[in-house]
RNA sequence: AGAGAGUUGGGUGAGUGGCUGAAACCAACAGUUUGCUAAACUGUCGUACGGGUUAAACUGUACCGGGGGUUCGAAUCCCCCACUCUCUGCCA
């Protein structure tokens, strides 16, 4: 969440950033925030008061008790009931204010940052590039969804009879190229010096807030009610949670953390006309870069991990661009997104494979992920994060662009991974 | 899942109602000494939110797993929860 000493010394950006993000009200909203604070502030300064006189006469009763002196004592006891209830008044009103202002708070997005295009939708993005060449396939070119059956590498029917829609079965050849990928991902990470961690899929509400999935996101999530847990939408939720109420030393920034995990999303209420086959699940896997850096470093790390999933996606031999998210479109806990889209042959569209992101403090705020300087000042660090990449679309678009009338050509770099070159 | 024992500052670990934000030791940091290193000695050595200040100094409050209660006063007593360990059971 948002940093009310940002809000009031910045009070100009924030207002126009969140204005970016279509928010009618922002002035008033921010005002509101400033004024919680102010009263928060005020009250607590009286409630110490209160308690510090009370402290202090305890440690006279104690003194009095100790000498003896029990008549005395019990005299000015009579005294702090009414000290009592002011304390317990101001306390209420304290914690009452807190609890509103944190609640506020939290429905307030990041401030996007300063080249972050304004804009309302998904047509409002910025195209940074685009780079490949798009395939020319043949007249009888198919869409994934028949590819898969064609070749029978992917069962969306037996995912419907064992849990529901949106839970599909990979087999044969397309289950050896869900693991091709995730381990192909997973190696080009440790070489550009990402540490593997393999984290829970399931994690407490703690992390949920830590992360920015609650409460803003709480119906997408899937909830093991009995455990009061929820399964991830994505290993961001786990792993940058691994540094929640941490305080690291500057020399050990970046972290720089890769993981894999299924992922699962409810997705209530998204199903329509574009969603066949891969193109949206409820579970599918996900290779994750994140990275906790120090906060001058974020923008060029955030362009560094944009490369970094640009290089995959080359050496996936898939064409692609590259978006820079309007004010609009973009993630509440985001302040930069870059999303990168393939071109899916058969179905002509642009498939969103990753989404990079720099969240300035806005997690680390609210994970307590801070490290401590030459300068023994603790102070928040950045949190950046991406997939590397989405297995799915990814696959989906491998297939179409791939397809000859003799079968699917697997790019080069995976046959190593994959035993075979084509299916 | 049942029974028992625990959870204290970066670590080990004292502390059963007031003088304890917390002993001691270790680690860490700064300095002194030393030709260098080591050793020794001295000092510093938690976090958050307030007040105060140009900034400091200084100062108030809270925090001994989390939440609640008893009390003038709680790390210390009581209740609930979480977690850890041991034994039993079950199990990939």
């Amino acid at each position: 969440m948002l940093l009310v000493n940002q809000i009031r010394e910045n009070y100009a950006v924030s207002l126009a950033g969140l204005q970016k993000r279509n928010i009618a009200n922002a002035a008033s909203i921010l005002d509101q925030v400033i004024a919680l604070d102010d009263l928060r502030k005020s009250t607590q300064t009286q409630r110490d008061q209160f308690q510090a006189e009370a402290n202090s006469i305890s440690k006279q009763i104690g003194q009095l008790m100790k000498e003896g002196k029990a008549a005395e004592a019990s005299a000015i006891r009579e005294r702090t009931a009414q000290i009592k209830e002011q304390i317990k008044e101001l306390e209420d009103q304290y914690t009452k204010v807190e609890e509103d202002l944190k609640a506020l708070l939290y429905t307030i997005p990041n401030v996007p940052h300063a080249s972050v295009p304004t804009g309302k939708s998904a047509e409002d993005n910025e195209i940074v590039l685009q780079q490949g060449e798009i395939p020319s396939l043949h007249a009888d070119k198919l869409p994934h969804w028949e590819l898969i059956k064609k070749y029978d590498i992917i069962d969306f029917d037996l995912g419907v009879k064992i849990t529901g829609a949106g839970f599909p079965v990979y087999k044969g050849k397309g289950a050896r190229l869900q693991r091709a990928l995730i381990n192909f991902f997973l190696d080009e990470a440790l070489a550009a010096g990402y540490t593997e961690v393999q984290p829970p899929i399931l994690v407490n509400e703690d992390s949920g807030y830590g992360t920015g999935q609650l409460p803003d996101k709480e119906g997408q999530m899937y909830f093991a009610s009995a455990d009061q847990l929820y399964l991830i939408p994505t290993a961001e939720v786990p792993i940058t949670n691994l540094y929640r109420d941490v305080i690291v030393t500057e020399e050990s920034l970046p972290i720089r953390n890769v993981g894999y995990t299924p992922c699962f999303r409810r997705e209530a209420g998204s199903w329509g006309a574009h969603v066949r086959g891969l193109n949206r699940l409820h579970q599918f896997d996900k290779v994750e870069i994140v990275q906790i850096t120090h906060p001058d470093k974020s923008y060029e790390t955030l362009e560094s991990m944009s490369s970094y999933v640009q290089g995959l996606l080359q050496k996936l031999e898939l064409p692609y661009r590259v978006l820079r998210l309007c004010g609009g479109d973009m993630g509440f806990t985001s302040a930069l997104t870059y999303d990168m889209e393939v071109f899916s042959a058969a179905q002509e569209r642009w498939l969103e494979v990753s989404s990079v992101s720099n969240f300035e403090t806005y997690q680390t705020n609210r994970l307590k992920l801070r490290f401590k300087g030459d300068d023994k000042k603790t102070q928040l660090a950045h949190s950046l994060n991406g997939s590397a990449l989405a297995l799915p679309r990814i696959v989906a678009a491998i297939l179409e662009n791939n397809q000859t009338p003799d079968g699917i050509r697997m790019p080069k770099v995976l046959h190593r991974y994959l035993g075979f070159d084509s299916i």
